[in-house]
DNA sequence: CAGTTTTTTTAGATTCGCCTAAATATTTCA
DNA sequence: TGAAATATTTAGGCGAATCTAAAAAAACTG
């Protein structure tokens, strides 16, 4: 078993979140992603390829090779699972996990990730409602039905949100809208495209097209 | 807030138990406990020295500052917390939960180290026996009697291993001790200084000298 | 399609934590 | 006390992961 840098991680796990399912990863978005210089960047690519973890082609771009997509998905497990750790045990808000989880995903012992799994009840998604690999790498399909396109007076759940910058966290939590609430679409604003929303029961909020977008129903 | 590197908390560590108590620390003693090269040493102390977390004097030794104690005392307090974690809600056998904790120990966010605490019911001593220092880097006294001199016939109480090489651990586990294990000394042997103890009610082992410091007890 | 802009890579430097080899200080002891 | 042994420090180097500045490739665009 290969033996990762925690900056290793890092940079196969950002790809993975690029790639989105396939495709190909530029320097520049990469350097976005993890807020380093390019150059950094091609120093890593061409590690990371000598290790066969992704196929990288100057000039051109990266993808994951099956082995580092798997590496990917392990620490996406570890990182998921402390999460949940953390919101469900410890008692931390869900907009608080992410940063502490950011560094116990690369405590890398298999035993201690699957005896953290097993404590936990095999959760299947993680505080934010993105679904939580099992030990093999298989996971649940995350839900991909943005509150953007929901129909007018149709009831929906919130599974999850694309996003975990604090900004987009306090601003959920100002709403009323978390993992779980319920929500319906009043009214939708052609101009801006801007949703007045029923928060649960009994509130009413207006909601941003950009808002609307990251938060991800199902019906 | 100092913002130390794992590798400068893992001397600071070193350190303090080295000291134990009080005293000096030499150049070797050091680099003998962290597996390094005595150049390595000279090097991080003169950095340590520079941010006050110790007194560094060339040729004479090193002693940790208060502040030194204070952050040595949280790492210490990060690394029980976690193995009473490991051993107490994630079945790990005592034994085991030391190289991983060594890990855990270095996620530094005040706020994860006093959730886990609370959520772990303040525990006071970790799965070795060893005091767990509070927030505040107060903790309850070690016991300090070894089995070796405890008087014949005399029940006593294992409260401590003061030890963690996995070849203690193993030979601890053969002959059926652990914290809490209840023991007696039956015989003593000068020639070797090796002891016969009852352990528990009705088990009769050979232990030698070197073990019996070792293993702490209380009356 | 040729110049301009953008993206990417290369070259070279820096910091950290470690190393080896050599120089120097301290301690031991005959 | 002076030579030998031991401990410590200094000097210089290395790999990892970053950076800046400059060169080169690719992509736009008038």
């Amino acid at each position: 078993m290969l033996n990762l840098s925690a900056s290793e991680e890092n940079y196969l796990k950002a790809i993975y979140h690029l790639q989105a399912g396939g495709g190909n990863v530029s320097t520049k978005a990469l350097a976005e992603s993890l807020q380093a210089r390019p150059a950094s960047i091609t120093d890593m690519m061409k590690k990371l390829d000598a290790k066969k973890l992704l196929h990288y082609r100057p000039y051109y771009g990266f993808t994951l090779s099956p082995e580092g997509r798997k590496a990917a998905l392990g620490i996406i497990r570890r990182h998921r699972l402390w999460e949940f750790f953390l919101a469900e045990k410890l008692g931390f808000a869900w907009e608080e996990v992410h940063p502490v989880a950011e560094e116990l995903e690369h405590v890398r012992h298999k035993k201690l990730v699957d005896k953290l799994d097993a404590f936990l009840g095999f959760p299947r998604f993680d505080p934010h409602g993105d679904p939580i690999p099992d030990s093999k790498g298989r996971m649940d399909k995350a839900g991909t039905v943005p509150l953007s396109e929901l129909p007018l007076q149709q009831p929906a759940r919130v599974c999850r949100v694309a996003g975990q910058s604090s900004e987009l966290l306090e601003l959920l939590r100002e709403k009323g809208i978390g993992i779980g609430t319920r929500v319906e679409v009043r009214r939708r604003f052609t101009y801006d495209g801007s949703l007045q929303v029923q928060v649960r029961p009994n509130r009413s909020e207006t909601i941003s097209a950009q808002l609307a977008q990251t938060i991800i129903i199902e019906l």
